[in-house]
DNA sequence: GTGTTGACAATCA
DNA sequence: CTGATTGCCAACA
């Protein structure tokens, strides 16, 4: 049998090393796109991101976020709802709003 | 095979 | 602080 490659809409370990990453993240903590690619030590954040954008939707996605601390564009209401409900460390906009998550505090690397 | 696009990131003005 | 530019890697037309 011919080794079949990945078919679409299928994860691939790569893939499945993101989500499973994604999920170990912990309650009220966040990492970014670049952080997630440079632990696993292969693709990039934007590989990262396409996972993300594919799969994500069955992983906590909201504790997936740009390195600056901006949240999913489109998806920003439903993850304000989750970081106020995970007391996740929030940074004021200017309007005095949480725009942006606080990564000073709350980005997290996996197995210190 | 080439060019464009994308849930990004680091650097410069 | 924001905005623009460049670099990176994979998928798609």
């Amino acid at each position: 049998m011919v080794p079949a490659g990945p078919a679409p809409g299928e994860l691939t370990d790569y893939a499945g090393r993101v989500l499973d990453l994604a999920e170990a993240i912990p309650r009220g903590l966040v990492m970014s796109y670049g952080d997630i690619a440079e632990y696993l030590g292969e693709g990039g954040p934007r590989q990262v991101g396409r996972v993300m954008a594919l799969w994500g939707g069955g992983v906590a996605w909201w504790r997936v976020i740009h390195a600056d601390g901006s949240l999913l564009a489109g998806h920003e209401r439903a993850a304000l709802a989750r970081y106020r409900e995970e007391g996740t460390p929030m940074r004021l906009d200017g309007d005095g709003n949480p725009g942006r998550v606080d990564m000073r505090r709350a980005r997290w690397t996996p197995a210190p």
